[in-house]
DNA sequence: CGTAGTCTTGACATATTTCAATGTCAGTGG
DNA sequence: CCACTGACATTGAAATATGTCAAGACTACG
């Protein structure tokens, strides 16, 4: 029933006492496991609680009527997936799985007892829907203004620097079952052109993407051609507290 | 003194009592006046303040090592510009004016009170960030799959509808003293593209983009053009209150 | 063993960028 | 009042990036 990978991120996003981590912990419902394609909340639904995942990979997206997606940001495990829902009640955009999920619900009459009685605590959860905003402004630069190769190495680099923060050391081999499909749903491109774009990351010895693992091969190259700076991943550590 | 325009926005957005009002009054300092093109906070500062845009258009913005900016959002009286700042303490991006603009800073260390203070408060702050990612949400939509004339349309659709929501009721004329180079870097598409665009709007007769005033010709189809549902934007009638 | 979904590739169409030249306008100082 | 300047706008032609269409290959799974 306990939470880990959201309670450690919510310790390493603010300065949370034992106390307010176990009434975190008391406020998170159980475990539920999701398969993938899955829609953990939905666009347009007012759901009376949040949700935090636990394990696997998701993604916010924002659909149009005549088909056309495009996502948001990537999840991973610890990530709040709905917190701006509890703040704004109806949720303007959809959380789906990418992958199997295990998931645990909060409901929002907790949350509004623990931002009443946790001042610190509002403050954490706010942090954490902050940095989610940072992920979406970094997503806002690489589709406006880098081209498809820079733009595919870069969310690469992001992929793989938050994979290790939230605990995967995968060396060179991470574990990737996303399809080329989703690829450009997030990038702004069309599938296709995805599927050239790795051809050539592969061909030149940078990274292979196959079936569902990711291999690096040189990742100092990927972060050459990715224009990466991981500045804005590294905020997370310089916070203020109310003690 | 009173920094009407945000205290308006936040009274909009949450359920403030007088007592709450007066505290948040109390906060603000003076009124301050900026040319345009100015900073009004930088990426990288760890201001002791938070800022309240009175009157003018500012916008978001976040700049590569080489020169290439992508504008986040665009920014309009009442609205926090930098509150994330607060919660977050080191910027991840700037904040500059795009006209003659006043602003009202609040220190942190007031804030820091008022929040333990009045969680309802507290709230509400959270929702104006909540809401400012919303938008940012849309123009990664607008960006990631919309080409480039449905992008531009769809753009001026929002703004319009900002600038009424913000108490412009300008009826068909709007004061806009907004570069091409500007719109280009808020669209992620060259300047001589955004003036093609703005000229088959113009030949079309749908709408005029002239020096410093935007003249809207045909709404209706500006909005066909920029498949525009402003669904998104009345999000901000629903929230949830601890009271 | 077939089927569905994904991946891969090539040829072609289109959107958008880049380059280069010219035009317009507001402000400035003679 | 006029010429000059600098920022911005406009336009055409050529180059490039990306999208679309079509066909075949691979893989997982029933």
């Amino acid at each position: 029933m306990t939470p880990e990978p959201f309670l450690a991120r919510l310790i390493a996003l603010g300065d949370i006492d034992p106390q307010e981590q176990g009434a975190i912990a008391a406020a998170c419902g159980p475990s539920i496991t999701l398969e993938a394609n899955q829609t953990i909340v939905e666009a347009g639904e007012e759901p009376d609680f949040s949700v935090a995942l636990l394990r696997g990979i998701a993604c916010r997206v924002n659909d149009l009527d005549d088909g056309r997606r495009q996502i948001l940001a990537f999840q991973v495990p610890g990530d709040g997936v709905d917190l701006y829902g509890y703040a704004l009640k109806k949720l303007d955009h959809s959380v789906v799985t990418l992958t199997q999920c295990e998931i645990s619900r909060i409901p929002h009459a907790m949350l509004d007892d623990l931002v009443v009685r946790y001042p610190q605590l509002a403050l954490t959860l706010w942090r954490e829907t902050i940095l989610d905003t940072s992920l979406m402004r970094e997503q806002l630069v690489r589709i406006g203004q880098r081209p498809a190769m820079e733009r595919t190495a870069n969310l690469f680099c992001e992929l793989i620097h938050r994979f290790e923060s939230a605990g995967f050391q995968g060396g060179e081999k991470y574990a990737f079952p996303i399809t080329q499909g989703t690829l450009a749903s997030a990038l702004g491109i069309s599938t296709i052109h995805v599927n050239r774009i790795l051809k050539q990351l592969r061909d030149d010895g940078v990274m292979m993407l196959s079936r569902s693992s990711l291999i690096i091969k040189d990742r100092r190259k990927l972060e050459l051609l990715g224009n990466f700076n991981p500045a804005y991943l590294e905020t997370v550590k310089l916070h203020r507290t109310l003690r």
